[in-house]
DNA sequence: AACGTATGCAACCGCGTAAAA
DNA sequence: ATTTTACGCGGTTGCATACGT
């Protein structure tokens, strides 16, 4: 598989991005979007190679992007999430409107990883699992049916919309009726005490692995509902 | 005040994959 | 069906600033 021969060009600049570029990206997107981003530079006139101009715009230049510290609850949710789901930067950041994927994982690594391992009890005392040293995937089921971020990504999208029953990649994805949560539940494998939320049961999720109930509630709400915003795509 | 170290963040790099040719 | 191109993601790097000695 090729792959695109990006930046390898002389001539283009690296490096941090100055006002003036700044300026050149925003009023080039404003008036013509980003419909292909490795030509872009070159109709705006920026010495920059595509790659570079996304993520200049994705990460900091976007009018939808939130500056400023994080709050407690966006901090909860990525230590949640990030429990759930592990590095899967883009997948949280969906859940936080505003936030990037760059800018979460920067957080992460900064602040709350070191908080969480002040507080951190002993791996024994606990069922549920941390994935900070082991790449997600792997913890999957042999036969967990969703394998790359893309594919994660896909069920992002398609949650957007009010009707998911279609399915994802052959996936059957289930309505989000008043029976959603009884099948989920009917299909967790644990003997543990109903009603205990925190232990660790085996559900049927979408992603094959483990969560606490409480845990895969919250992370499919944030799915179906808070979605919703990614697909706004803005108006030029 | 000067130097060394730690921290935070923006940006780059390389890979996987979907879409196009 | 195969190859090429472009995009998006996660990991990593490097610079600027803050802090401590």
């Amino acid at each position: 598989m090729g792959r695109a021969p990006c930046c390898e060009k002389m001539g283009l600049k690296k490096g941090p991005w100055t006002e003036e570029e700044d300026l050149i990206l925003i009023n080039y997107i404003n008036h013509n979007g980003h419909p292909n981003w490795r030509a872009l530079p070159k109709r705006a006139g920026l010495l920059r190679c595509g790659k570079s101009c996304r993520l200049r715009w994705m990460n900091y230049l976007r009018p939808d992007i939130k500056r400023g510290n994080f709050t407690k609850e966006e901090e909860e949710t990525i230590i949640k999430l990030h429990q759930e789901l592990g590095n899967r930067w883009s997948i949280i950041a969906a859940t936080l409107p505003g936030r990037t994927d760059n800018e979460i994982k920067n957080v992460w690594h900064t602040h709350l990883k070191k908080r969480l391992n002040k507080t951190t009890r002993p791996e024994s005392e606990t069922q549920i699992h941390t994935n900070e040293s082991s790449d997600f995937t792997q913890r999957e089921e042999p036969n967990s049916p969703l394998h790359s971020s893309s594919e994660i990504s896909s069920l992002t999208n398609a949650a957007s919309g009010a009707a998911v029953s279609g399915g994802v990649d052959g996936y059957n994805l289930p309505e989000m009726d008043e029976s959603f949560w009884s099948e989920v539940l009917s299909g967790a494998t644990s003997d543990l005490p109903a009603g205990n939320s925190d232990s660790v049961v085996r559900v049927s999720n979408p992603f094959g692995s483990e969560m606490n109930m409480e845990g895969c509630m919250d992370f499919w709400y944030n799915m179906f509902h808070r979605a919703e915003d990614l697909v706004q795509l803005p108006e030029f």
